[in-house]
DNA sequence: GCGTCAATTTAGACTCTGTCTAGACTGAAC
DNA sequence: GTTCAGTCTAGACAGAGTCTAAATTGACGC
């Protein structure tokens, strides 16, 4: 069982509501326009990006209601949580399983190039736990 | 040039000062005792866990004092900033390269046991920057 | 000992991200 | 057209961390 649906971007606008309905999400006003946001292309964005593209948009949603739909669309599997710099969260719309560079001077945010990444000898999660997800993060400095 | 020394707990109050000056920090009173309670064992506290050990020992700094010492014992490479849940930062007094378990139900984090993690294939940084460092952290929930 | 000066510490105001609450709105079912 | 659950909203609130301006410390030269 679980055979987890993914969605892959750009998702079009108008096709936005069958992605969201595919995940068990309801369909809303306003998630259709957060949903078409981050769909557009695999991107992080913050919640306060996330909040300003929908005004540049001329549409509009609660602090609230943006802070509840990312969430909703991360445990959804729509989009994944990023902790990066402690400050704020981001919202990855890329759903392959990828990594990070983070530009400490500037707060830019990269996906690893496709290269084959690969972490040998995890060790086995604490006892009474199960593995959840694994965050790698390559933080840089401007040269 | 940069041959980074580096500080190994356990160290015994009495050393802490020697400790600080070797990584060119100015020793303090307040600077000692922050210094005790990381170098005490290796252990990740947060910062309030720091200002409630000092009130617990009969020390007290301001809260701008630790935040402020805690920075500076990062940028010196006493202890190791860990971002890990984006509500708050940890500090880490293990010196050595490791990875970390967090139980994303109770906010518990661990050191991965010593089993040698490899990640390979480590793509070059973007251009323009330079490596600083990596992190890893396994996520882990309650079963 | 005494003044000077830079570094450090302090209290408390402030900022920012994110959460909570209580009421208003929506739309489907009957 | 009434009901009801789910959703959305404004705005109050919470917690981590930063900033500011003044007070304290302690090293140094006299």
């Amino acid at each position: 069982m679980n055979v987890k649906k993914i969605i892959i971007p750009p998702v079009r606008r108008e096709d936005v509501p069958a992605a969201l309905a595919s995940l068990g999400i309801a369909v809303t006003a306003q998630r259709v326009e957060i949903g078409a946001i981050l769909l557009e292309s695999m991107q992080h964005l913050s919640a306060e990006q996330v909040q300003a593209r929908l005004e540049a948009d001329g549409a509009s949603a609660s602090k609230a209601t943006v802070y509840n739909t990312l969430g909703l669309f991360a445990r959804k599997g729509l989009v994944r949580e990023l902790v990066i710099d402690g400050s704020r969260v981001f919202y990855d719309s890329n759903p392959s399983d990828h990594f990070h560079f983070y530009n400490v001077d500037d707060g830019t945010l990269f996906d690893f190039p496709s290269s084959p990444v690969t972490l040998s000898n995890l060790p086995t999660p604490p006892e009474g736990t199960k593995l959840d997800k694994v965050d790698v993060v390559v933080r840089v400095t401007t040269k």
